[in-house]
DNA sequence: TTGTACGCGTTATCAA
DNA sequence: TTGATAACGCGTACAA
């Protein structure tokens, strides 16, 4: 028990026994055992983490800024990989709860179909904070980007330079980010008085095969009806609609744009540089691993939305440098 | 105990008796407290990473081959980063430690000087095992690509191409893989009976401002004594060195050709596409997992070094597409 | 200031 | 087949 107040630093323990326990620790090279202890106090100081894909860029930036801030906390990460599928991510999160962690951060997997993994945890009262990836209105936080507004603002871009017929690379309608960013396409389309045309509508899931594959399809369509821009859900669904333009001898910008959404490392280095929508990643890790700690340390209780920032990046693949300036009015970002 | 039994999957139950045990657990929401497990097993069925630099975009890869290997093999990953510094590194592995982890994966810190307390792990008895930054010569097995080997290969094919005044952007030298491929890179040079100019070598580190930073040294020289290539330490060192070779207003290859090491997914986007010997990110991940299930597992003792192969990515920085099948003498891979 | 008894949730061992 | 007891290593509460 001493040794255990010496270890702790508590105060009320004499200087001379305070060091001969030191000492002797030292000699037997003792370690704590955070297990005994996590057993203990019911506490484990770690972190699950849930991502759906860990070689995306996006993740293993938010990664770091989720590291450097529990890392200053005193936490540790349990870091899982669903691999998109939902399967794994509720073996993830089931393994989490198992080794009792003190609460996790999550990005849900593309094909998740539904939330009850989520409530389940939710009930029995694991901190749960989404990030970048949400499921919304089931009691948690969630930390990302405003995508209906970033949407909007990035389709008011391309509207601004007079393109017609603009097509959307969406991602799966069954997570939040695809409705939201739908969203803001259309609300985009509908400020600016323009017809939306549902065919040109596709969704293409958050891989560049998926691009390649939706942008083919957009291209099939004859000419007139093809569309003259493409605003793609991310970076990697942009990068495969540019392939699938140039595979077909045409041109981006001069036949079709494209922009896309994330503002990934191999964006500025596309064979035409992407115009693309900012997310801080870093930051965003940053600010969902604060809001989960402040859960945690039960300093906070009500769900709330924070909201990171983005930014329009201008790149070629739009045709627009010329109206870097241009803000959609009444723009949040 | 009669539970456990029935959860553990034990044989000598009866049937009725589990069916109640399986019920009851369900009704009531059990989940097994892995944390008491661990305490009782004394494993804990989990597995310490640390890497120097998660958004690397190789550690990533290696990751996602790690995480393939254990998960399947019903292990988890606490995921640290050292941020390239011992003291973070120091900190991981303590808390590593800490937790009782049952094995560790780790690459080095740039900025690692001594090796006391990879030595300490070993000596407690915690299965250690090295990836791509090695630290050898502790009994610690490692698993990474023949660094020495390859850089030969790599600079017996510039050689072959017929450039005089070869450099190198070498790593830290008190990282084995800093020495190895200067070894390598000296070791071409002299089987070409060519004469290795020291003021050419420079310690540029892993990151792509060292590399631009070494580069413009080398382009201060004298037209005469200036390199006409560049064998860089890596993909990212390599960048920099391209970047400050355009940005004196020279071209690649044209003046200097410049080789990397990784084949990183940038390398092909780059303005002038990379030449590079490619390192299995993946596969080298896999492989390091495997090995250090098989330490913890007992089924080896004895530290091996496993080698991954690597293979020449010819691109345009070499300026050598013609001889694309080039090898040098008794090449190993 | 120091030490004792107990509990955290699980498994191993041995007895019933 | 089932159950009782001890043990894993630590912290809390309380007594000495």
């Amino acid at each position: 028990m001493t040794v255990s107040r010496v270890l702790n630093r508590r105060p009320n323990v004499d200087d001379r026994t305070r060091a001969i326990v030191l000492k002797t620790a030292k000699k037997l090279g003792y370690r704590p055992n955070q297990i005994a202890q996590s057993l203990a106090l019911n506490r484990t100081f770690t972190i699950g983490v849930v991502v759906p894909e860990i070689s995306h860029s996006f993740f293993p930036e938010a990664i770091r800024g989720i590291e450097e801030v529990t890392y200053k906390a005193g936490y540790h990460l349990i870091l899982t990989h669903s691999a998109e599928t939902a399967e794994r991510e509720r073996d993830a999160i089931q393994m989490l709860e198992s080794k009792r962690v003190d609460g996790i951060l999550l990005s849900a997997a593309q094909d998740v179909q539904d939330d009850t993994i989520y409530r389940q945890l939710m009930k029995v009262g694991v901190p749960l904070v989404f990030f970048d990836r949400c499921v919304r209105g089931i009691g948690a936080s969630c930390v990302s980007i405003d995508d209906e507004e970033s949407a909007r603002v990035i389709t008011h871009h391309i509207i601004a330079h007079g393109y017609q017929r603009i097509g959307h690379l969406a991602g799966p309608l069954h997570l939040s980010v695809g409705r939201e960013r739908l969203n803001g396409f259309k609300r985009a389309l509908e400020e600016s008085g323009m017809h939306c045309d549902e065919s040109l509508i596709l969704e293409s899931g958050f891989q560049e095969t998926g691009g390649y594959a939706a942008m083919m399809k957009l291209l099939d369509l004859p000419e007139s009806r093809r569309p003259r821009a493409v605003v793609a859900i991310n970076d990697p669904a942009a990068y495969g609609a540019i392939k699938a333009v140039l595979d077909r001898g045409l041109s981006v910008p001069g036949d079709v744009a494209v922009v896309g959404f994330s503002d990934d490392i191999r964006a500025p280095l596309m064979p035409v540089p992407l115009t693309t929508m900012r997310q801080p990643a870093y930051e965003l890790g940053k600010a969902a691993a604060e809001r989960l700690l402040a859960v945690v340390k039960g300093s906070v209780t009500s769900a709330e939305d924070v909201i990171v920032k983005t930014s329009l990046v201008l790149r070629s693949s739009c045709g627009c440098w010329d109206d870097g300036t241009y803000n959609p009015p009444g723009s949040l970002l």
